[in-house]
DNA sequence: GCTTATTGCGCAATCG
DNA sequence: GCGATTGCGCAATAAG
């Protein structure tokens, strides 16, 4: 990860040219004329800065149809991974979402116990307060002895 | 989406030949002697299927290189984007890590707070069990309210 | 049937 | 020197 110059140097092409011309070395069928430059050691040239490095500059060189070979599938590897990776991360969102969903619905069922019980407890409070026991008058649960059955179903591990 | 044939049809540059000379128009700098096919419409051409569609073909074309000019825009664009999508799901993943963890503490504290509330309420069924209660004749277990309890603390939840 | 968007691929520069 | 990445352009499709 530290590339920006690479822009602007990369479009060496722009001055440049380049050839593709694919044929490892099954070259039965050869259509194409030959239009390499051909003026690697040579002399001319007209290129500005001129590197010249070697002569695996050559594209009609055997080593260098290797190596672009070589590099060519190194490339389509790296690009695969890269997919790949792209993929798993999406993937790994809609893990996490789901499990958020999980603990969402876990929390709200928590609340929602802890809540219940907390209106018991209210309850019988105020039964103390007012009386000893009253009767257990209409809608509310007076009844304490019945409470911790709801989370049975709660348990479910992770 | 829905690529899979293209890799076979698009190797014809096995047997084509491609060839790229990077200058929209500004040619300040021209120090390639332009080795270009230049077989476009014009003579023979080997390769085997031969379409040649249109005079757009020509690489010469004025109209070839502004559609080429075009395409290489609207594939940095869509690049750009493709990029930027992939990081923002890498980010959305750290998002949900985040809340996921928030979450988790959460119920950690709801069970908690429950498993509390729980213990106070057995504790005081018990208190209510033996004083209202007058004790029960015999030595059968006349503690109406303590059948499910063992779970008072052990609220571990995954 | 045009245009733009997306995709696979090869090249070259660069990084590690 | 070598493989891995990356920016870029080309061509074939797909999508609109």
């Amino acid at each position: 990860m530290s590339k920006q110059l690479q822009q602007k140097i990369s479009s060496t092409d722009q001055n440049g040219v380049s050839v593709i011309q694919n044929q490892p070395h099954n070259s039965a069928l050869n259509p194409v004329p030959q239009l390499v430059p051909v003026s690697p050691g040579g002399g001319g040239k007209a290129t500005p800065p001129s590197k010249m490095k070697k002569s695996s500059m050559d594209k009609n060189s055997d080593e260098y149809r290797q190596r672009r070979e070589r590099n060519n599938l190194a490339v389509k590897k790296s690009r695969m991974r890269s997919k790949q990776k792209a993929q798993d991360t999406q993937q790994r969102v809609n893990e996490l979402k789901e499990e958020n969903e999980r603990l969402e619905a876990k929390i709200k069922l928590l609340s929602k116990e802890l809540s219940v019980l907390k209106d018991l407890f209210l309850e019988h409070a105020h039964n103390l307060a007012d009386n000893v026991q009253p009767p257990a008058s209409g809608g509310g649960p007076g009844d304490l002895c019945n409470n911790n059955n709801n989370n049975s179903g709660s348990n479910s591990s992770q």
